[in-house]
DNA sequence: GTCTATATATCGATAGAC
DNA sequence: GTCTATCGATATATAGAC
């Protein structure tokens, strides 16, 4: 289609046909990330999400199709960045220096996107009933990979002997906690939010834990 | 009211009155532990709470009122255990000690009654509108002692110098990863659920994890 | 105390006018 | 493409017979 008069009717005729679509989907995903987040899948409305996206409720099904097709499309979107900063652990990498900034990666991830991480915690949380066979599949595949890397090390005398599997629901569960408990956290530590200096205080003890535990401590805990 | 020929029409006439009732009301919250773990406080329906109790629905209503005054009479029976199990750590109490026990116990939890922990990390997740007021009351009162203890240990030097909070936040996490994730870590070793050497596994790696970071490490791993 | 029947509200999804 | 109106299913809660 040329952008002649015959487009004078369309909303943006500077834009390629299409970018309405892109535009209202990208609000629809933004607005479904808040709502599904604090509520669940399960108890998430497409009324709410609507309202928050500040379109009517009709909108979402054409473009989305039906709530589980949103919800999926929004739970694969968080996933798939997830595993890829888990490649920083190679076979030639420095051991410390990959746990150090992975464990710097997840914190900030939690700081910057807990809804992102209180969506998949609540997916697993129920059963994983949208995600099991990911899980069970591409990737475990993924991570076992990573995990034959730490064993690596371990062989190669690097780092102390440890169950890499472990050690990294370990960081997880620890590093994911400042995000699903965002609410929990400030609450016992007698503040109304996290600080950033709260970040960096959980990013140097898990670093800490994780280096003493493979040897790997330097000496001082800065 | 004696128990003579007058009590013949009583379902179970050798009990007390009111027996009746503390049986329903266990079952009740038995099956409410169930439902309200599996689907989140929201998406949990009373019918599917009285179909797994065994009872017509308006029993429910009739024993607790509200599904808000069940949940919550279930989410207090949960937590108010939760804190006890911190009294271990006292004064004058070994700190290696406390704290092999303390994991120990956490993990075993996890391992007994992942779904209590499911629930509260539901309610948590989702910014604990049940329980937001107890957290910065009650909760936190309680946890403060507990790490004024741990900083006392640390100015006696009888461990390294630690943020006692976060220090609880990376056990509280790291153990009921155990429970609340107890999908996704099977699945990622790829089993079917977990045995008890898995749980062993995650015991002596968080408490290794906790005593090398406090300078307590005896040596041997075990 | 127990349970059937039902009131009222809201859900996901869609038909059909524009 | 957009939005109003509405369908059928299901939610919590309760009235009232037993």
């Amino acid at each position: 289609m040329e952008l002649n008069d015959a487009t004078i009717r369309e909303p943006q005729p500077n834009r390629r046909p299409g970018a309405k679509r892109v535009v209202n989907e990208a609000r629809i995903l933004a607005a479904a990330e808040e709502v599904f987040a604090e509520a669940g899948y399960a108890a998430a409305s497409m009324a709410a999400i609507a309202e928050r996206a500040g379109l009517p409720k009709a909108n979402l099904h054409y473009y989305f199709g039906t709530k589980e097709q949103l919800y999926r499309r929004l739970l694969d979107t968080i996933v798939d960045g997830w595993q890829e900063t888990m490649d920083l652990f190679t076979a030639d990498s420095d051991p410390a220096e990959a746990f150090r900034l992975y464990i710097a990666d997840k914190i900030e991830f939690s700081r910057r996107r807990p809804r992102a991480s209180k969506i998949f915690a609540n997916e697993v949380l129920h059963g994983a009933p949208h995600f099991l066979s990911a899980l069970q599949g591409r990737i475990r595949e993924r991570f076992q990979r990573h995990c034959d890397v730490i064993d690596g090390w371990v062989r190669e005398g690097k780092i102390a002997p440890v169950d890499p599997h472990h050690l990294f629901f370990v960081i997880w569960a620890s590093t994911q906690h400042y995000a699903d408990f965002d609410i929990q956290v400030p609450a016992l530590l007698g503040k109304k939010s996290l600080a950033p200096e709260d970040y960096r205080a959980a990013t140097e003890l898990i670093t800490r834990m994780v280096l003493a535990t493979l040897g790997l401590e330097t000496g001082a805990t800065r």
